[in-house]
DNA sequence: CGATGCTTTGAACTTGCTCAACCCTTGTGG
DNA sequence: CCACAAGGGTTGAGCAAGTTCAAAGCATCG
């Protein structure tokens, strides 16, 4: 009862890349023991943030690049008449803030979509694994940013919807957080509508044609996919990777 | 008659930071002279690239990062359907293909809008201003992608379209391309559309209305904005920006 | 028990799309 | 020099997708 992340007690046996975050970071290229070591370090120091609030504030001096370790955030801009559009979906094992130069200011606003625990991400200095990987997933989230380009600009609501599910489905199974086609999903419908650009009365309509039609089963917090190979294909869903020895760019 | 910029013969003196593509650099962060060199030096071996043709291919391994000297470019995906989606647009000064890493493959498609030029971009290795320089450019680039998801999701078409030339002007002026609020503009109502998410129909609907509403010029491969301070802020336009001393991020 | 937050429903409406044609300019070959 | 093809740009009419407003349903929680 002690464990940071309840959800992951009863796994049979402490493997290496227990801690969802770890494990993504661990998948994106070999780490040192020294560097894993130093991210379990970091979490140790977690917080936790509450659902609407911000991590980060567009424009602000920020204190340092971050890690998620559990729950949901997102990078929203706000429009003046309170328009708002969800940028890019943040899982755990996603940094904040992070890049190569001294950046005293934030690119984005960043609010907890769902209540989440947060870490300091340490400092590469003197771990280049820890700075490889970093660069590698940034260049992911470039990726995941330019496949929601195409999705708001190209796709139908039904498709775009199935599109992002796909995409989160992918990212959380690196986690470790799907199980057997489902997974936890903590988005309203509110949100969803942010994201994808549509009203949530129009998500609504959409969600119940995707039910009807067997693809999804999305309620009480989880989401599953039925047959996520045959909807790729139908929405010509792509996944972002890291291809051959390097990071994409 | 052998400058490779025609079109800025007629400037008075060769003032440094001439050339567009470096001007733009400069305007970046403190270059040093050497490191100007190195960039004279690379847009000396220029190369020339038709309208329609790609310079890299999703997917495909690149040779290594170049330099956008003259002309529009654009990073493009392309749907198995045939719809295509301009992620984003590439202007004098930009770099393709930058990252930190060894990067084997190219992320995305990048296709010539207009007749380009372009050169290998110079190694920042010994040239700390230049790395930095490249950092920025780097994030400068994503806070592009921001702004297009948003105006992707969130605008109108009328706004969307504002919003897209605000930001070109923007970027345009900085490398001098910009004359007293006009400037060459070689986008056809097709890419647009492309770019915009639109039908060229509706495109060109939509510049109809601008212009009759007194907003912009276009024709003849040129775009002019009228007060274009007041639609930015009719449409909350926000400048993408270096802020303080160091990269967004 | 009422309040709150999320989901669902209906009906009218608007924005943007489709299809199809036409126009205009430019460049090319007979 | 003219004909014609090709690549934009423009127009119209009908349609589909997504929005708006407003209300009701349905959990959970204090």
């Amino acid at each position: 009862m002690t464990a940071p992340f309840p959800v992951y007690q009863h796994s049979p046996r402490p493997v290496r890349g227990r801690v969802p975050a770890i494990r993504r970071l661990a998948s994106l290229g070999p780490i040192s023991s020294e560097a894993e070591r130093a991210l379990m370090r970091a979490a140790t120091a977690s917080r936790a943030l509450a659902a609407p609030r911000e991590l980060t504030r567009e424009g602000r001096p920020v204190s340092g690049t971050f890690l998620i370790l559990a729950g949901w955030a997102a990078r929203v801009r706000l429009l003046e008449d309170g328009r708002r559009q969800i940028m890019s979906v943040l899982l755990p094992g996603d940094l904040i803030g992070h890049c190569h130069q001294p950046r005293p200011m934030a690119v984005s606003t960043v609010v907890a979509l769902s209540e989440i625990s947060y870490c300091a991400a340490p400092q590469p200095i003197g771990l280049p694994d820890l700075d490889r990987v970093y660069a590698i997933s940034h260049a992911l989230e470039e990726a995941h940013l330019l496949a929601h380009i195409t999705r708001l600009g190209r796709l139908s609501a039904g498709e775009r919807m199935l599109d992002l599910f796909l995409e989160l489905r992918d990212r959380l199974s690196i986690c470790g957080l799907v199980e057997e086609g489902s997974m936890a999903f903590p988005l309203t419908q509110e949100m969803l509508a942010d994201a994808m650009g549509l009203t949530p009365v129009h998500v609504n309509r959409t969600l119940q044609l995707l039910r009807r039609h067997g693809d999804i089963a999305l309620g009480n917090g989880r989401l599953t996919l039925f047959a996520p190979e045959a909807l790729a294909l139908r929405v010509g869903h792509r996944v972002a990777q890291v291809t051959g020895h390097g990071a994409e760019c």
